[in-house]
DNA sequence: CTAATTATGGAATGATCGTTCCATTAGCGG
DNA sequence: CCGCTAATGGAACGATCATTCCATAATTAG
């Protein structure tokens, strides 16, 4: 899976993940047939470890917005353990890299979005009850500065102007909200 | 510069571009030099003419915040004539796909992320002259929103959300600017 | 018109791609 | 200990990758 997420699904060949996972062909073709395969089974497994990880405190019940800023600054950390080599989000570099141009990899990466959004609006709900019918926009707002996060951290680095783009998305978040 | 632009660059083989160009390998070679000279070229080639064009009014003197809404939805009329088929923006792609692992094409990136902060900085600086010290960061802010917009366009072409993302951004800078 | 130079089409090269195949080994119930 | 099934290491496959080479065509200079 890090070779995946860290070079890309045509970058990476199944030799080179031979190589660093000292396990043979032979049993990586019976246990997930191939190529594609296998990379789907990634995005499941990145999703169930990574993502959950993430987004734990945004799907627990009663999230509020400090879970969503979690999930924002969990990121930021992650960023600046890995220095120089940034590997961003696997799914948003799937997205990115591959589109709607393979069916099954697309559904994965709709599946990713729809799991955001909804983790979002539903924290939106909890911390403002009374701003009805703008959760969705917000959370749509917020899907695509995640996005905008994760794409723009593969080429620059500076965790001053990240961190300050993560507290401005809030900032906004809580302007948007009618009750202040 | 399409094909790169529509499948990235591993996805993209020479026979590919000789295949859609009608022009022999020989020639291919003879003037640039190699796959990644090639691209280079492309990278070049893109920023001269389409980053040029969704840029030219922010870049233009006195350019206010409605170059800046000029820019966003200048894409925006793209995608929505580009219907399935989405491309977002080459440079972008390129950030999320390579990363810095090539020096070379790092280095395009990081200028065009330059010249974009430098133009909507710039205008920032015409629309909100007062708003001291606080342009270059709202400057970062569209340039990260506009990462999110390509990244997030290349799986998801819904109009109306990618239309309301760039509504709340120019909000965002409204509401961030000390004179309302 | 001819000779020298440049540009180009297409075959050939070695490397690497994803995938398959098979001979061998390991595990295990009898 | 034996016979069977499942797992695995490694060679081999055809396809395709980026790149090179060369013979020919086009262009230009004298």
């Amino acid at each position: 899976m890090r070779l995946f997420w860290a070079n890309g699904y045509e970058a990476t060949s199944i030799d080179d993940i031979v190589r660093a996972t000292e396990v043979g062909r032979s049993s990586i073709y019976s246990s997930f047939g191939g190529k594609k395969a296998l990379f789907l089974a990634c995005l499941d497994h990145y999703s169930a470890t990574i993502v959950a990880k993430a987004l734990a405190a945004v799907e627990a019940p009663g999230a509020d917005l400090s879970a969503i800023e979690t999930f924002f600054t969990t990121h930021l950390n992650h960023m600046k353990k890995a220095g120089t080599k940034q590997r961003g989000c696997l799914i948003v570099n799937t997205a990115t890299e591959l589109g709607r141009s393979d069916a099954d990899i697309f559904a994965a990466v709709t599946a990713y979005q729809t799991r955001l959004r909804t983790a979002f609006a539903q924290a939106l709900k909890n911390e403002f009850p009374s701003f009805k019918g703008e959760h969705d926009r917000l959370a749509d707002h917020l899907v695509i500065s995640a996005y905008g996060l994760f794409a723009f951290s593969k080429s620059c680095h500076d965790p001053a102007i990240l961190r300050q783009y993560v507290t401005d998305i809030l900032d906004h978040v809580r302007m948007s909200c009618p009750s202040r």
